[in-house]
DNA sequence: GGTATCACTGATCATTTTGACTAACATGGA
DNA sequence: TCCATGTTAGTCAAAATGATCAGTGATACC
């Protein structure tokens, strides 16, 4: 089953955001606090885990707490025709938590963290040795200005 | 209490993997499964939320799942005058999932979702819109190489 | 050496939740 | 109108929860 092949409505809309907000709350509690019935909850999150919805992974450690208290974004420039090479080695970097591949002049955007300025460095260097990357640019980021959500999105579906 | 207060360890690193691939599994599965009683995985996930190594939110939501399978990154410079200005329409447009401040020449790293190429159109106009917000620059993602992901970090704590 | 503190274990208890079923009811489409 | 689907509201045994408790090692401190 796609993501696509099932269209969210007003009620599963609640649940996701109820359970992003909460993610182990029980489902007769998420009934009761959504004015449902436990069998309707039960069936719609099992057609939400099912249908990808959510995602496998929480993401919700946060790297500070395990010690990675600085965070960068690595833009890297790379040749082509080592992509695959080249992300099969910034899998294996623990410090890379994204990568994606946008349009235009950056061919790969990395997100990586590390414990203080100096492991950064160190970090970096692990990336640009990556094969198939050509040059990397990297710029700590000094302030999380707005950390991910998908609250507001799930808030304002029509 | 901070973050930094408490030291993970070992078992917290378990725990938190565990949590990480699945937020809901019942503790006492847990316990059974990392082999510790339950009350230790009891106290040990209290710790845990208190202590903030847990974020408040799971983020997992796929964008996809409710329509917005097209995703951007926009970089943005800004008037450093009106930065909180900016900050606070940037947080009321839904569509931005997150931001963050990195040093060097762009301002703003803008990560924003859309349901379609038009539709990012408008999406980076309401970005390009926003008081103190100068210059944009929108570039369309093509392939999520490495999803958000901390499991590795867990892995290979030290 | 003795002792206090701390975390983990393994056990109890009543209460709540789960998963897997029903049957009844409403709604919207063929 | 009939049918499929989703919702509600029940049931049931089994399991998990939250709140305890005493016992056992560690470790650190005096």
């Amino acid at each position: 089953m796609t993501p696509e092949s099932y269209q969210l409505d007003d009620t599963d809309r609640r649940i996701l955001l109820a359970l992003d907000e909460d993610p182990r709350v029980p489902t007769m509690m998420l009934a009761q606090r959504l004015g449902l019935a436990r069998g309707t909850v039960q069936t719609r999150m099992e057609r939400l885990a099912s249908s990808g919805a959510l995602r496998p992974n929480s993401s919700r450690v946060k790297p500070a707490s395990v010690g990675r208290g600085v965070s960068a974004v690595v833009s890297a420039e790379l040749d082509q025709s080592h992509l695959e090479e080249a992300i099969a080695a910034l899998s294996l970097i623990p410090e890379v938590l994204e990568c994606v591949a946008p349009a235009g002049d950056t061919d790969l955007l990395i997100r990586a963290v590390a414990t203080d300025p100096d492991d950064l460095y160190r970090v970096s260097e692990e990336i640009r040795l990556c094969p198939g990357i050509t040059r990397t640019s990297t710029s700590m980021i000094l302030r999380d200005v707005i950390p991910y959500r998908t609250t507001a999105l799930l808030n304002n579906l029509s």
